[in-house]
This record gives C-alpha cells, structure tokens and sequence, in this order.
DNA sequence: TAAGGCCATCGTAATATTGCAATATTACTC
DNA sequence: GAGTAATATTGCAATATTACGATGGCCTTA
C-alpha cells in the first residue's frame, strides 16, 4: 500500500516517531531555534529569516503547534509565537529516555 | 513546488533534521531497540519482530544505514545487523546539541 | 546440481510532505 | 466603511515516503 500502518506498532514508538517527525525538516529545526531567541515572534519574520513563503512558513507552524512545542498569543491584530518551554523540555526528556533504552539494552544483550 | 528546498537551511540545520528523520518512524524506532537488545540480527527476524514485510523492513533498514547508525556483517549466507554504537551516540550527542542551543537561547532572550 | 533460505531491488500503488500563488479572514486604523 | 497588515486556508503541483508482491542473486547444504 504505502499508508503509514501506525497501529501495529506500540504507543510509545509512535509517540518517540511523532516528536522526531517535528525535528525532521531544517525548517523546523530552524524555527525552533529562532522562536528561542526571539522570545515573540511573527510569522512573516520567521518566514523572512527561514526564507520560505509566508504560507509554508505557517504550515510549519501548525506542523509543531500539533505538538504543543509552540504557543500563540494574540496580541494588536497580530499572532505570537513563543516556543513553549515544558513542552520543550518534555520533548527532550522523551528522546533521551530514547536513548536511554537502547544504550541499556545493548548492556544487557547476548 | 514541492521539493524540499533544503539548500537555504544551514548545513547544520540540514545535519539535525537528517538525524531526526531517521528516528521519524515508528518502525525504525523499534528496529533500533531491537537492535540492540539482540545484539546481531537479521533482516526477516525483524521483520517478523515489527510485523512489515520483509522487502519493508529491508528498506527502513536502508534508511538507518544511510546514517551509519546500523552496520552489517555478511556470514554463514546471512546479512547481520547490528548497532553501531558510535554512530548511535553521535547521534545522542547531536540532538542533545541542539536542544542545549535552543535552551540557551531562551536565557539570553530578551 | 538442486533445493532452500535470506535479502536487495524493481515495479507499483497509495498516501504524506513540501512548497507557493491566490484568496479569505481577521483585526486594527483612519 | 475603506485601507492596510498579518495570518490562515485553499488549491494545486512536485516529490518523498511507506508498503508489498514478484523477482533474481547469492550462499549454504543436501
């Protein structure tokens, strides 16, 4: 077929494939970085500084907003994006416990 | 268009994404565990393990090795599967790079 | 040599992703 | 209300990804 047969695997790998999936274009690896340092942001500076187009800079947006790793605030007719840090913070404790359990398992294998 | 424009993203920004990638499917993310608990491990084994075909499971593995992060020796008529753990700490340490610098930035945000 | 096991590759199909132009929407300002 | 600015949505096209059956190659063993 070619869709994606999610549901053969367990919940925490589809959970640890879901978080690499928003990492897994430069773009948002760049968006991320950029809505750190800039505290508030817009969508068109995120844009102008990721040099892509306003529409797909926003798809992007809803891309990691899905996640929760973005929060908006709506403020004077225009949208903020802040990155949201607990969800951040989830984020990387879910891929280190990852690693964790793969580093473990090759101590105790056969 | 529709092709990933990934030449306007910094070299970096590429490197991390391509690492997520890799970790961006539920299979693969199990085919790395199970990797490295049976220490060697064969291509229909996994199969048979993450319940995809053979010719599927061989593809994701293609996908890993592109990365370097599984090695393979041929013996006994067999293809053997195993993780490199070199590869997979680097891959550790390159996410556990970019979150730092995402989390730095947010301290010096003004 | 024949048979069987394992795997990569090819071919194909369905779906997902990425990207932009055009448009719609929303809110602010005059 | 008209104009402006910012963003989301829609529609479309190109490409990537995911999945499997069929095939062929290679090795081992009988």
């Amino acid at each position: 077929m070619g869709v994606s047969k999610n549901h053969i695997h367990t919940v925490r790998e589809n959970e640890y494939a879901a978080i690499a999936k928003v990492l897994a274009h430069p773009a948002r690896i760049a968006i991320l970085a950029f809505a750190a340092k800039s505290k508030e942001c817009l969508c068109k500076d995120i844009a102008e500084r990721i040099k892509l187009s306003q529409p797909t800079t926003s798809q992007h947006l809803q891309v990691i907003q899905k996640l929760r790793v973005l929060e908006t605030k709506f403020r004077d007719g225009k949208m903020y994006y802040s990155l949201n840090m607990e969800a951040f913070s989830n984020f990387k404790m879910k891929i280190s416990e990852y690693f964790a359990i793969v580093e473990k398992r090759t101590e105790n294998s056969t």
